[in-house]
DNA sequence: CTGAAAGCGCTTACAG
DNA sequence: CTGAAAGCGCTTACAG
């Protein structure tokens, strides 16, 4: 950050002016060949670089853009920031990321931070506490100064922006029914994740399901940091639960890991569905049916719609995508899972 | 980012001059109170947000810090994240993250756009591709331009830079001597993150375990795509393997699943360590032994040690952190593991 | 206690 | 084709 050359020195060693630097260095036609052949090559010989400082407080720009999650060693968030990523240096954008670990105060300061003109738009997943406290004065001055916001995953009705997720509660709704046809008679629908927005979707799936179906409902909410929850036991033991939905992937695999442990077989005993699919998912034995959430697409997808935002290719009305997926059947549910569709 | 009010805009307001609203923002002695609190209060109102790139410019840092990692996925690198991350938001610093995707040119490209003023400082971990060209002529803008370089857990000799890892090779050591000691006669080193200075290191540590106890060795790389290996089998059919060092997560629980598939026992049949500690190890069953890899402790003294050395706090040569480690042991291997300090 | 001035490193109308 | 000048939004010696 010391020694660097700038326009200037690289003027005077020339003899030219700074702004014929410039020029030559941008490829700019009103440039001659020749002069612009010396400008390059000095500039290379002096390894110069130019400042983006600089040329953002010019250009009134940043190319980059900032991303806050609640938190990242979750497969969902992990493998959406890779999207988000992917596509952003796909368009020349970098991003800057913030993690919340699901507090209101620290996305509040993240917000804040970010907003100092460094960045030309903002990415979230709304934290837990954020969610449950319906608290959204932190992102005011997002729209008081005019830095676009696109919502991805956890979203807010209540907030006007562009936002990218799944059909959460329609997708609920759609793994209660496929675990009542694959054989369940009593299913029950367990949560590390409430308070949520994605965790009330998924609940009113599963209600609307059971009630549909004249099934018998019982959600339960639990602690990560507490398994096996004794709950868990005593509703397949005594209440004859034989399916859950689970509302994340770590969820669900705490529910199949105890209930393995304690003698149950899956998926004779118990059946269970999670949402988000991972590696756990994939590799545990048996593997998880899971809700496809497409976290790398949604990622994706939100930085896109964030540069055309930021490249006025948008109408102004916020858009919203609700992404289409489906059901990854795999060995925690029963075979013959009747296609609703049929 | 478009209709902010300015130090200009507030100064004309308030009839005073520039300097006067700069100074009195920045809680300057040589400000009257009266003043001060008009100009703060008349700031609030506007919500004035003070223009970082401007800022920056003057002062000459960013306090912001790159990361440039490998890959995010895998559960190490989201948790080194995290480290650095929580430690960087606790110091005042922002991080602008770039994953290279293991891609010697991603990561190359990543460095020349960090490396435009933007960033205070750089933290790596290599590509694979990198460590295996030991190609390290796109880091040297960072040396001519003396911006700070940390690199952790996948580091090269050849780099002149602070360091951060843990001592691989003694681990691996330690593991394999471990799953001697646990009763295993003949055991395996199976890579699939080949190529990497980790995986040399750790190869390294495991042959000369074996060397020492006169074992015989039999090391084997393989394609985490491609699962179950043929080979896998056939060694502890044939060739009498009844334990395997694994050099990560993904490869140990591969090794695993497929041995359980095949229907053999573990760890009766055969035991298993794996590198680096994360959520499918300890709720894999068996869960998982492994080599803590001190993912998050790796990351948040990677930012320390960056923040120290742009601080100049740290002495002009490199330090270099090897940190200790230590084997997790759960149901992989068999109980009664002699700690080999006895 | 307040202000005028220079400058951080660029870009870009405007003149010539 | 080249250059002088203004300006992006700040900070900070220096004067008064």
């Amino acid at each position: 950050m010391e020694n660097r050359i700038t326009l200037k020195e690289l003027a005077k060693l020339l003899n030219v002016s700074i702004s014929t630097v410039s020029k030559a260095l941008n490829d700019s036609p009103e440039i001659s060949p020749q002069t612009q052949k010396r400008v390059k090559e000095l500039a290379a010989l002096n390894h110069y670089v130019p400042n983006m400082l600089a040329q953002n407080l010019k250009t009134r720009h940043t190319k980059t853009i900032g991303v806050i999650i609640p938190a990242i060693l979750p497969h969902f968030f992990a493998e959406a920031l890779h999207g988000i990523e992917t596509k952003a240096s796909e368009l020349g954008y970098r991003i800057i990321i913030c993690i919340s670990n699901e507090s209101l105060k620290k996305e509040a300061e993240s917000v804040q931070t970010l907003i100092k003109g460094q960045v030309d738009g903002l990415i979230m997943s709304l934290s837990q506490e954020t969610q449950a406290k319906m608290e959204i004065d932190h992102l005011q001055p997002l729209f008081s100064h005019k830095v676009p916001l696109v919502l991805f995953d956890r979203v807010l009705k209540q907030i006007q922006c562009d936002k990218i997720h799944i059909n959460d509660s329609l997708q609920a709704e759609q793994a209660t029914m496929a675990l009542l046809n694959s054989g369940c008679k009593k299913i029950a629908y367990f949560s590390g994740i409430s308070d949520t927005s994605v965790d009330d979707e998924r609940k009113k799936g599963y209600l609307d399901a059971v009630k549909i179906l004249g099934a018998s409902r019982k959600v339960v909410n639990f602690d990560p940091k507490n398994f096996p929850d004794k709950k868990l036991l005593d509703l397949i033991e005594n209440k004859k639960v034989d399916g859950i939905l689970a509302s994340d992937e770590l969820g669900a695999i705490l529910v199949m890991k105890s209930a393995l442990n304690a003698g149950f077989r899956i998926p004779e005993d118990l059946s269970v569905i999670g949402f988000t699919n991972g590696q756990m998912s994939e590799h545990f034995r048996p593997s998880l049916s899971t809700v496809d959430q497409h976290a790398e697409e949604q990622g994706k997808l939100a930085l896109e719609t964030m540069v055309d935002r930021i490249e006025g290719k948008l109408p102004a009305e916020p858009i919203e995508y609700k992404l289409e997926t489906s059901i990854i059947h795999r060995n925690s549910t029963r075979q013959k899972l009747y296609d609703l569709a049929d």
